[in-house]
DNA sequence: ACCCAGGGGCAAG
DNA sequence: CTTGCCCATGGG
């Protein structure tokens, strides 16, 4: 039996940022830097071009869904979001690629990090093989560019951390891949120390970048409903004071659960909202 | 015109 | 340890 997978809401719910659904309803994107189509089919995930294990490894389908379903709470906005996301996978989103793009994130909406991350590839990306994407600039590629010519990408005044982030990670002072030996807090600790990455960006990052799936990103989508579904109290928390107390109730895969209420709550209440 | 967006950093209380 | 303010840009 083949794992299942939503592929619509894996690829749209705000954790990866460049994928593409072609006119005959498969998804083209990059994975790392190869080329790759995939479906969804009646059974689970059918690989159009690429190699099926590094699409498998990239889509997490070993991740047990149902063991992490399992350990949600079953309250009703909980269930609510399960029935609306099932089959929502956190992938495994190459580090720099994911820690680059959160650090452009901050006060952008989703197709806003889109826009960027796509004219990032256009400007400092590299063409690939048999796909019309363009690869997500290298940390060197980024480290050589100028503020000017970043902030020509929409970046606004993340460019001076995207870029500052990029020169520690080139000249090797930032080793990522070093630190996936480190603990939860070291991490996000390490994390913490590069130019333009806080609390909720070290926390994305270690979720979709570092397979981290206990970490807690707290927005502002996810401050709001955790203060009207998941707060008793009378004064109104911080994102750290709702992180600090509520990660734990969502259990160790807390960020799976986090991911399900804020895809559910931002395409059902999107046009609510004014 | 006004508001908000997957915030971070810094000074001041 | 918390709060207030600024930082660009784009879309509703």
């Amino acid at each position: 039996m083949e794992p299942e997978i939503n592929l619509r809401a894996t690829l749209e719910c705000g954790q990866v940022f460049h994928w593409q659904e072609r006119d005959d309803g498969a998804w083209e994107g990059l994975i790392g830097n190869v080329h790759a189509v995939v479906r969804e089919n009646a059974v689970g995930l059918e690989v159009v071009q690429g190699d099926p294990a590094a699409v498998a490894r990239y889509f997490a389908l070993d991740h047990d869904l149902g063991r992490i379903y399992a350990g949600f709470p079953r309250d009703a906005t909980m269930l609510a979001a399960l029935d609306f996301c099932r089959g929502l996978r956190i992938i495994r989103q190459p580090a720099w690629e994911c820690l680059a793009t959160f650090i452009t994130s901050s006060m952008k909406q989703v197709t806003h990090i889109r826009q960027m991350s796509h004219a990032l590839r256009a400007r400092f990306g590299r063409g690939v093989r048999g796909s019309r994407l363009r690869s997500y600039p290298s940390p060197a590629a980024l480290a050589a560019a100028s503020e000017e010519d970043l902030r020509g990408c929409g970046l606004g005044y993340r460019a001076k951390n995207l870029r500052a982030t990029a020169q520690r990670v080139a000249s090797g002072e930032a080793d990522l891949e070093a630190w996936r030996q480190l603990d939860d807090a070291a991490l996000r600790e390490a994390l913490c120390t590069l130019p333009g990455v806080g609390r909720k960006v070290a926390n994305c990052v270690m979720l979709f970048g570092f397979e981290r799936c206990g970490a807690f990103p707290v927005d502002t989508w996810i401050a709001r409903i955790m203060r009207e579904h998941y707060w008793r109290g009378r004064a109104k928390p911080t994102p750290l004071a709702l992180e600090r107390r509520l990660a734990k109730r969502f259990g160790p895969h807390a960020g799976y659960a986090q991911q399900y209420l804020f895809h559910h709550a931002r395409m059902t209440q999107r046009r609510a909202r004014r």
